[in-house]
RNA sequence: GCUCUUGUAGUUCAAUGGAUAGAACUGCGGACUUCUAAGCCGUUAAUGUUGGUUCGAUUCCAACCGAGAGCACCA
């Protein structure tokens, strides 16, 4: 079925033809259908009058009126139950039990095709750090929104395997004053963070060689080079013992924070990999007739981006090493040979917005066929109170003490519920990271944020437990409603006078929500959907304090069947966000 | 310097070319002691500055001021 601001529409612009306007003038013609703020005020509304007496020098108030009239008589009558002029807008009351729907979404442009997601992108050997939760809680959810739209997708990351930030570590190690970790006994959390400390190491050498002058510096830089060297054509078989055990450390802890976070990877690629196939690629472009690249300094291989508004990047280095730039086309290339996909979407932090521009268009002018295709998604970088994030200089939160942090939190609040050991550690696991994600998602995630630990941990107002809550006040109505009768006050219909006006405004929260995913899906804004989960889950909490579902031991079935649709709704909500819910807390 | 992004209560965030700019945190005050108080109710407080377009601008445009990012061999 059509949304229900998507079938206004359609009558308001039969309203136009109605009218004599020709269909040259409608195309032009742009208003909005949507859901009112003030729920008091109708369901929805449109502001047609107020953009037509604009183009037509008319009065707005005789145009809404006429317009309602207009609709009042074509609208469905088992849907509207009310259609209205206020001033210069209409607005539009629907039935009371008119239905929520929580299932797939029709979207001209996700339903049928074949979606590519691509984000969180950690690097192996380097510490998985608050920035990479972002990305990945933000790509969790653009990709849950494309599969609830309807298309069929996969999950890729890309990981670093090679470059610089390799070399710097496996440099930094040979200053570390502890062993390489490969005792049995040593879990892969302090494996891994030893290796975060060699890189650490390393960029602290590094620039304690730069202040000790010219010759210093180029003597470790020439240090760094050899070892990128070795590390990239794997020609030093000590290096590549360690470099392999650290990398397979490092998966192993990207694997558990996956699991904890609620992302299935189908495939991950590596820079290792998709290096060669990008710089055959761009090779071969080199000899054809006509190249779009060209050499620049020092024999490098150079797209020069200015014919097209864009930066001049360098693909091949004077090394012969192909960059990062030449590396995204080798991943275009597998991407496609892996699963042809319709649509592909990267998401990155947008300090990278411009490195993308270059990249899909030379992709698009090597390969149009998937150029076409590439979409880039940059989301604003995390900061904290007066301080930048660094993991160059250890000046980081990583993600997996973060996390701790926040279970302990989660867990202190549950010292007093009746839960085993386990649920308990379960729980606040599912809480704490419920907390970061919806943190992350309810602000527009193109903006950067500023992360304030203190209050996330502190787990109060707007957030992800917040709505939790919400589900587990109506598991617990639930399992306290089992064997009791049902109350004769159950004959009351739905929005009836006799509903509270918490039960009424719950109520007809409900439908948004399919409003809300549409949108949400359109724009790539996951923040509608965590806005309404909060005013649905507030309203919720203001229906479940003044009334009261269970009385004299008796159900009162209405109401039951208000909470059950709404923890529907809630638990659909957070699952398109990539949070889980909890049974209990 | 050039380019891009950005500026909303004390703080962190929503929203919108139009109906009264909406939350949360903080502060202050309150209720119940009943299905989980991670909750509920009340209260104070905001569109950086100056212009422009418009019947109407916080939203679009320009300049300025402030913040962030990018600007060839890192990713």
């Amino acid at each position: 079925m059509l949304q229900i601001a998507e079938l206004i529409k359609i009558h308001c612009i039969s309203f136009l033809k109605k009218n004599d306007i020709s269909e040259e003038e409608i195309e032009k013609i742009k208003f909005t259908v949507d859901v009112n703020k003030d729920i008091d005020r109708g369901d929805l509304y449109t502001n047609f009058a107020l953009v037509m007496s604009k183009l037509f020098n008319q009065n707005p108030i005789v145009i809404a009126i006429n317009l309602a009239e207009y609709l009042h008589q074509q609208l469905d009558k088992t849907i509207f139950k009310k259609v209205e002029a206020a001033d210069a807008y209409v607005n539009f009351y629907l039935i009371d039990n008119f239905e929520t729907k929580t299932e797939k979404i029709n979207h001209p442009e996700f339903t049928g095709k074949k979606i590519a997601y691509e984000y969180t992108d950690p690097n192996p050997m380097k510490e998985f750090h608050i920035g990479h939760l972002m990305s990945n809680t933000i790509g969790e959810a653009i990709s849950r929104l494309g599969e609830l739209g309807g298309a069929e997708i996969k999950r890729y990351s890309y990981q670093g395997d090679t470059g610089r930030h390799l070399a710097v570590t496996m440099w930094g190690l040979r200053f570390m004053e502890n062993p390489w970790p490969d005792a049995e006994s040593i879990t892969i959390t302090d494996k891994v963070k030893f290796l975060g400390q060699a890189y650490v190491t390393g960029n602290a050498k590094l620039a304690e060689a730069k202040e000790k002058g010219e010759q210093e510096y180029s003597r470790v830089m020439t240090e760094i080079e050899i070892m990128n060297q070795k590390i990239y054509d794997r020609s030093d078989d000590e290096v590549n013992t360690l470099y392999d055990q650290g990398k397979e450390w490092s998966l192993q802890k990207f694997e558990q924070l996956y699991e904890v976070l609620g992302t299935k990877f189908d495939h991950y690629f590596f820079e290792s990999q998709t290096a060669p196939v990008g710089l055959k690629i761009v090779e071969e472009n080199l000899h054809a007739t006509s190249s779009i690249f060209t050499t620049g300094e020092n024999d490098a291989i150079i797209f020069q981006g200015e014919a097209y508004d864009l930066h001049t990047r360098v693909f091949i280095n004077a090394k012969g090493i192909p960059t990062y730039e030449s590396k995204e086309i080798g991943l275009a290339q597998m991407k496609y040979n892996v699963w042809n996909f319709d649509r592909s979407i990267v998401i990155t932090a947008n300090e990278q917005n411009e490195v993308f521009k270059v990249t899909n268009k030379a992709i698009t002018l090597l390969m149009p066929d998937i150029g076409s295709k590439m979409e880039h998604l940059g989301h604003g970088m995390m900061s904290f109170v007066g301080q930048k994030m660094s993991s160059r200089t250890g000046k980081i939160i990583a993600g997996d003490e973060f996390l701790e942090e926040m279970m302990a939190s989660s867990y202190e609040k549950m010292a007093e519920r009746e839960m085993t050991e386990q649920e308990k550690q379960n729980v606040s696991k599912d809480i704490a990271v419920a907390a970061i994600k919806f943190s992350i998602l309810k602000q527009n995630f193109r903006k950067n944020i500023i992360f304030d630990k203190e209050k996330a941990l502190s787990l109060e107002g707007d957030s992800g437990p917040y709505i939790q809550y919400a589900i587990v006040r109506i598991n617990s109505i639930e399992k306290k409603t089992e064997g009791l009768g049902i109350s004769d006050v159950t004959t009351v219909p739905l929005g009836e006078n006799e509903m509270s006006p918490e039960a009424q405004n719950l109520n007809r929260t409900l439908w948004r929500f399919d409003h809300m995913c549409y949108k949400a899906i359109d724009e790539f804004a996951p923040q509608y959907i965590a806005q309404y989960l909060i005013d649905l889950a507030s309203r919720f909490n203001s229906f479940y304090s003044k009334n009261k579902i269970i009385e004299d031991e008796k159900v009162n079935k209405e109401l039951f069947d208000l909470c059950v649709k709404t923890r529907e709704v809630l638990t659909q909500g957070l699952t398109t966000l990539g949070i889980r819910v909890v049974p209990k807390m």
